[in-house]
DNA sequence: ACGCCTCTGCGAACAGTGTGCGCAACAGCG
DNA sequence: CGCTGTTGCGCACACTGTTCGCAGAGGCGT
């Protein structure tokens, strides 16, 4: 179009310097894909928490402009979306064919979910904003086989599913303040034991009563990874022995009216 | 400065449409203070849902600029922390003096924790994600009150804090799932009942087994509101009877070790 | 080999966000 | 009257999520 001092034989449309050589090969770079997103999403999240997630910087580390992304993920809602179901897919839910074996299965089943919550911490916040409305294969898959364990193992339907929601609520409430606290944590710096040092204090002051500052101070001594696995265990046992009991009592009772029956 | 037509005596140093008149009297209107601020942000919270916070709007609503807020609150995070303390104080936590009635003052803190977290549908979301770090005077004073009643019922401090863990933990996790259900539910602008219709065979589908779709369409039939009362009542119950079993051992081996000590 | 057509990436832009800075107006004091 | 400390706020900055229209590239039919 107009004679530049440029050799090269097509002209430049645009400003002159965009020749081959300054051009970027953009396609020798491999693909954005909707899965490349996605890991390096959580990746990001792992690290950095869920403030930094933002589609700028998650475009930067893919080498790309951010609003490439929306050619692969609608939003960024939708985003955090399949970046849940895809965690949901690190989940252990064993499958037992042994109906005695129910309990040991659930055991694993919520240390699973609270390993997992711990090594993605932001998981539970997003589980706690949106309840079960996510409806990824993953999550469907999960609360499947989680009912699976309860159904084979005597229950009905219908409490299944009251128990399970019960046992995911718990884990779900404990690993999500636990998580936060850890989180917290690290972003300032601090190690546990430096922080219930500094608060501690605070705490007794703030209580005219000892006993809560006490139980802080006490914790100073032991480690607290192993105390907080205590807690868990203990809410875990708790609900779990209460089903073990019912479950008995619903086995006694079919038993009962099967027997009623054949005679 | 500059001649116009306006007779007034003294010249306006700026631009000149800024007589008294015009100026805003702003002393008239009731001062801007933290009480005002908090007070106003739990309104615009439980009426617009969480995202609908932002110090623009909240000065907007007190016919305040949005900078202005920051000489009563150090930033939006402190904010919320306040917010969660105030409603923090619409909790019911009896005090009792009989040991006897543990239960039931357990019982009326865990539905009054699920009202509380129901009427203001974003407090379970920053509960989720703080975990125990807020220490407002209403926080502790719950956590305080919340303890006694396991105490005066025979718990040692340290088992009633574990107690106490699971039981706020399940409250809060499965009261979290109830509220992202609900405002998602009120975002879309759909019944509890035409979410079910829509989701329901996308469900059935995309599960092979058709157990989960069964629970879905039985859930149709009745009221949900009282359908989640029962699955939370459930839930709640299987805590309170393990504790109440695990009470009356610990009492009976308290009562055996007294007796052979005084013999 | 050419033209075309769909797909993918991206720069610019828009409306909003939280928040620091410095200036103006006021209340209460001496 | 002036001084001083407190309170409100306009401006500005660095971000955010997202839309739009354009520019290349790959694949296809002819």
């Amino acid at each position: 179009m107009n004679t530049d001092s440029d050799p090269d034989d097509s002209a430049a449309p645009a400003p002159a310097l965009n020749s081959v050589w300054t051009r970027p090969q953009r396609r020798q770079k491999e693909q954005l894909t909707r899965e490349r997103i996605v890991a390096e999403a959580i990746a990001l999240l792992d690290e950095e928490g869920i403030d930094a997630l933002s589609m700028r910087t998650l475009g930067q580390r893919l080498g790309a402009g951010a609003t490439s992304l929306y050619r692969h993920v609608a939003s960024k809602d939708e985003l955090i979306e399949l970046v849940t179901d895809e965690v949901y897919g690190e989940l252990d839910v064993p499958e037992i064919t042994d109906p005695a074996s129910w309990r040991l299965a659930l055991h694993v089943n919520a240390h699973s979910l609270r390993q997992v919550g711990l090594r993605h911490m932001w998981l539970m916040n997003v589980l706690g904003q949106v309840g079960l409305n996510y409806l990824g294969p993953n999550v469907v898959s999960v609360t499947q086989r989680s009912l699976a364990i309860l159904t084979t193992a005597g229950f009905d339907m219908h409490e299944a599913a009251r128990a399970m929601s019960t046992l995911s609520s718990y884990v779900i409430g404990i690993t999500s303040a636990e998580a936060g606290w850890l989180s917290a944590l690290r972003r300032r710096g601090m190690s546990e034991q430096e922080w219930y040092r500094v608060v501690g204090p605070q705490m007794a002051s703030a209580a005219g009563d000892a006993g809560l500052a006490e139980i802080y101070l006490e914790e100073l001594k032991k480690d607290p990874m192993e105390t907080r696995l205590g807690n868990f265990v203990y809410g875990l046992d708790l609900i779990l022995d209460s089903l073990e009991i019912r479950l008995a009592a619903k086995l006694a009772a079919d038993q009962k009216a099967r027997a009623a029956a054949s005679q």
